[in-house]
DNA sequence: ATTTGTGTACGAAATGGTTCGCTCAATGAA
DNA sequence: TTCATTGAGCGAACCATTTCGTACACAAAT
């Protein structure tokens, strides 16, 4: 991305091959806005095009399609994702906190990525048909189940966590409660007065999260 | 069409009026099954039209316009919502029962209407534009919380549930829990062999998440 | 000279929506 | 009872626009 770009430059000057790579990052950029705002048949490759600093010619010269485009924007956002959750090694942590802080982060991570949780909505929509040809989502999940299966195990051996918790129950519903958290704000809040998007309302639910998964974990 | 009028004049009983309301909810039941399949940009009325006893024009006759029909879809399934929960009165069971049957009758909507879920899905992709003008859901809302909220206290003052639990928290909990097992389907079992769709991981789930709710309650 | 990147304009099909005119049942006056 | 009138219910062809995708001409770099 921006890096090779600069490195191009520094070597010679502004090239080709450096607008291109800028142009193909360019276009995954507005593309993933415009699939995440409006799902794949909502999203107008037009729109897009004009939003680039490119233009529509250069989206079928990159990526093919309409769906070739979206393939790409939901591959580079699973990547993203992974990159986050890699490097979080929690050994050092006690296994509550380190739960804590597996959950906390996840929180955090689907509110401050809201596109991310759009594009999987709309994916869902599909019926997922898209989501199977993109690598690295399976080992991503197997990664973080792994994760909580050996959280999990220390917390039993402890004596903090009770036994019989599934690893994959526990990774699903954590899921659940963070994705639903920004996936289902428009309808949710309606019916009550309280305004569920405010800083405050989030810091509670952020709250209420963790101690979800904390007291059912508890011995 | 023509068939169903053929027998209605053979009978003599038939009316156009009958006819008409047969069309309308003929032409209701082909959209539901539309929108929730491909959402509001991605279902085609010309093929709504097609798989209806009617026609195009018989849908624009009655609703005007594309989104005059999704919203009319969008209507019938929240009141089917509303009719399901309105006669559970479980003051008689006491709130540990109260309590589990409100999330086990919840995730058996949940999982028996995936239609309803898709719906739901599209309009959160749509940032909730038409579920404003859909009239009831406020209530509906409300009086599902205040139910939690009774069996809440009720829990409370019996000593089977601690305090501090908010009736609001409670209810978006139950909600994402049953909400995205049904909704996320596609994406989530990507990366582990266990088949999350089969009747037994089902059973599982459904017993987790009751499990979930009620650890978070209990005293 | 060949490969790679880019702008413009266009085409064909799909899609939302409309027009026109016909059928049929109900109504009420003769 | 009869029969013309009225208006809701309906079908099919049609229209204007949108939308994905492409052809072609051309530029820059190797």
């Amino acid at each position: 991305m921006a890096e090779s770009a600069l490195k191009k430059k520094e070597n010679g000057r502004g090239t080709r091959a450096t607008d291109a790579e800028e142009t193909r990052f360019n276009i995954l950029e507005v593309a993933t806005a415009e699939f995440a705002d409006k799902g794949l048949s909502g999203a107008r490759i037009d729109e897009i095009a004009e939003r680039t600093n490119s233009s529509k010619r250069m989206i079928y010269y990159y990526f093919g399609s309409k769906e070739g485009l979206y393939r790409a924007v939901l591959e580079r956002a699973y990547t993203a994702v992974r990159e986050v959750d890699a490097d979080n090694r929690r050994d050092d942590l006690d296994p509550d906190a380190a739960l804590r802080d597996v959950v906390g982060v996840t929180f955090d991570y689907h509110n401050q990525h809201p596109e991310f949780v759009r594009l999987v909505m709309n994916e869902n929509i599909l019926r997922g048909a898209h989501v199977g040809e993109v690598p690295g989502i399976r080992e991503r999940n197997r990664k973080v189940i792994d994760q909580l299966r050996a959280i999990l195990a220390r917390g039993v051996a402890s004596g903090h966590f009770r036994e019989g918790v599934d690893p994959v129950e526990l990774h699903m519903t954590i899921s659940a409660l963070c994705f639903y958290n920004v996936s289902n704000r428009y309808t949710f809040s309606f019916g009550f007065e309280r305004d569920m998007s405010s800083p405050k309302a989030l810091a509670r639910r952020r709250m209420s999260v963790i101690d979800v998964i904390e007291s059912w974990c508890r011995a």
